[in-house]
DNA sequence: GATTGACTCGTACAGTGTACGATGCGATCT
DNA sequence: AGATCGCATCGTACACTGTACGAGTCAATC
């Protein structure tokens, strides 16, 4: 009667090799553990996307049993929660900011995060209705705390807070939606030019071909803090 | 040999009863139709969710078989891509605005936009990687529109558009990953306080209690619109 | 009457997440 | 020494998924 761990996983032990030799499994893999569980199906998730992970295909590649997962793991869906989370870890600015460039800090770090999410473009369709894992909160910190310094008002912390959070959220799944397109993009300006009458504006906008994502991205992230904090 | 209508679908047809009486068929279900799928689809999604919508249970409430539903449509994906937008159609402010209250105009427009997001919440999730359908072109294009006419220089108003929608997108789905965990939020605060040294700041703003989820949404568009177009 | 095309649907296949229970293993206790 | 116990692995089974294929129905047309 093996007691599940659910949310508890099971901690590393010394299980098998910890004499001298490891016995007789000179090529086998290595034990399963949670950090090997998750690293694999990022690796999966990069390589095949969001429908190519099946719990079957993870412990294939993982040299198990697909309900072996189940012993560290409480579901598929605990599998996204960490896979997503684990992408998201921040190492921070290449050396200390000065304490009193809390925008340089905002926006190193949201362009950060940004590009980590790109890096991996599953996790965009991820976030909605994902849990806060601790990388995520580690983020929210930094931003609540730069902004703290900044000397936004308390009752406007929050506010800023959400708007930087949803302005990046909202930048990343929209750079995600179209990333892959880029014929269809032409398509769709030329589908715009053949229905001109109904899309005026932004066919003449060019909105859907222009591709500067990250430019534009920096450049709206100014006008916001512009908003939010004004420089003086 | 029926041709596969693919993206081309069937028409709207007389098929039967057209002559005099339906025949016999008094509580038959209506034929299918495109319109009949989607609403369906919609309401299916609303009862239960993403995962609650399959081919067979969403035939199962026409009253037809589930291989039916594919002369009317390429994919389960196509599914969602149309209820979808089928969900995010506008019918603009309740009377004609005043041509200059454009700020009126796109607050109105990015409210509602959210607010039908919230009434569907599966639509939130939905939203990463799906097609561009008409009734999200419309709502770009007042967007457009109504920048162009507050005065938005040419070069920023991609930018402008990119933001207000990047802002609207994130704030919904990250209001929908909230939503449903009320108790969850309570967990978290605590779990939070009990971790207190690593998120100090966060966890003095109540950031993850506050449920002022409208207006704080409402403050940070005003905040934005601030930013991209100063009031003079 | 034959043909065509629009439309419906039963069957089948390969694949999914995971409940359940059997099994093995190292460490601990008697 | 044997018995016991907890961790960990995994084969089998079940209910369910999306959809390819091809047979079927029925009204309109030739």
């Amino acid at each position: 009667m093996a007691a599940k761990p659910s949310s508890a996983r099971g901690k590393q032990s010394p299980r098998r090799g910890a004499s001298v030799q490891p016995l007789q499994e000179p090529r086998g893999e290595p034990p399963l553990s949670l950090e090997r569980i998750v690293a694999t199906a990022v690796e999966l998730l990069d390589a095949q996307g969001v429908d190519g992970l099946s719990m079957r295909r993870l412990a294939d590649r993982l040299g198990s049993g697909a309900m072996s997962l189940y012993w560290h793991v409480d579901s598929k869906e605990a599998v996204f929660d960490l896979a997503l989370d684990s992408v998201l870890e921040y190492r921070g600015p290449p050396r200390a900011p000065a304490p009193q460039d809390w925008r340089g800090e905002v926006v190193h770090m949201l362009e950060d995060w940004r590009a980590s999410m790109l890096r991996h473009p599953w996790s965009a369709s991820l976030l909605p209705r994902r849990a806060l894992g601790p990388n995520i909160l580690s983020r929210l910190e930094l931003l609540s705390n730069a902004l703290s310094r900044a000397g936004v008002a308390q009752a406007d912390l929050n506010v800023a807070i959400w708007s930087l959070w949803n302005y990046v959220m909202g930048a990343t799944i929209t750079r995600g939606s179209f990333e892959l397109s880029d014929n269809d993009r032409v398509a769709a300006q030329q589908r715009l030019a053949d229905l001109g009458e109904r899309y005026p504006t932004i066919e003449r906008s060019h909105l859907l071909l222009d591709d500067n994502w990250d430019g534009t991205f920096r450049k709206g992230l100014d006008f916001l803090l512009e908003g939010l904090a004004p420089k003086q």
